[in-house]
DNA sequence: GTCTTTGCGCAACCGAATTGCATCTGCCGC
DNA sequence: GCGGCAGATGCAATTCGGTTGCGCAAAGAC
């Protein structure tokens, strides 16, 4: 990582403010797992997120995955289904975050957000059927297993 | 399905003859399963082709998960990632289908192939990105849950 | 400080998918 | 037609991501 250590422990005021922000009752384990993905620019497993916490503030497994279903109900992060059957969480920088693109590379798994590809804006679908959500994943190999 | 209920077992011909024109062995068991891919007109869980196949021609639920990863690697058919964590499975009608877009329907979970629907035909990645395969799904509610 | 509400941790559970291994079977060569 | 063998099948056990139930603990209102 290019970020110093700390990063992520900066990131724990931010996480609370959001939270507080929101008026949802503020705990160590959310601020803690908020302030994970806060502190990553790549989409994060469950077993990622656990990961980051096991120094500093354990938090139980369960635990992280109702934190992060909690944070997307809350629309502070959302959740991307992948290709190896995970979900993966991103925090959502900005309260107005449009739809927007995934890539994830075959080979280290990684996925990021595209957030300057324009999800097609019209699809056309049978007569009869209604979209509710689009969602536009690209794999391929990211520029570090390039 | 406005098809005769014999629908599937007149596909198990087809089945066969394209299994032998990849040139590969051909089982009972592959043929079963190919036959009910082709069969249907929407993608199908591991379980809905365990589930077909339980007349006629009972398969083992391993030998079909096999049967399928072996039919996406002969591109005989293609794999859908899904918002349940579970994979559908969907014959490829032609040898040269390219990529297409797919809906699933958030109500009932059915899984169709939208041919028509272009996949954007290009997508700006971050520099030393290679994109290698495009995936867009559609959710929202189809004409029998609309 | 206390009290109520709500979240947390633990353990058990679930379902999809995978693996190991012994047995069976296409199908190739005769 | 008829072995023989590589490769496919079936069965059981296992892995793995995720979920549920429940008693305890902590947040925050008073």
């Amino acid at each position: 990582m290019g970020r110093p250590r700390s990063h992520q422990a900066t990131q724990v005021a931010a996480a609370q403010g959001r939270i507080r922000a929101a008026g949802e009752r503020l705990t160590a384990p959310r601020a803690a797992v908020l302030a994970v993905l806060l502190a990553s620019d790549t989409a994060l497993t469950h077993h990622e997120v656990a990961q980051s916490l096991r120094t500093g503030t354990p938090v139980d497994r369960v635990t992280v995955y109702r934190v992060l279903d909690w944070l997307v109900g809350l629309a502070l992060a959302h959740r991307i289904p992948g290709e190896d059957r995970t979900w993966r969480f991103r925090a959502n920088r900005d309260s107005a975050h449009g739809p927007h693109a995934h890539f994830t590379c075959s080979s280290c798994g990684r996925t990021v957000c595209l957030e300057d590809v324009a999800v097609p804006p019209r699809v056309r679908l049978p007569r009869g059927f209604r979209p509710q959500k689009v969602e536009l994943t690209v794999q391929g190999l990211c520029a570090a297993c390039h």
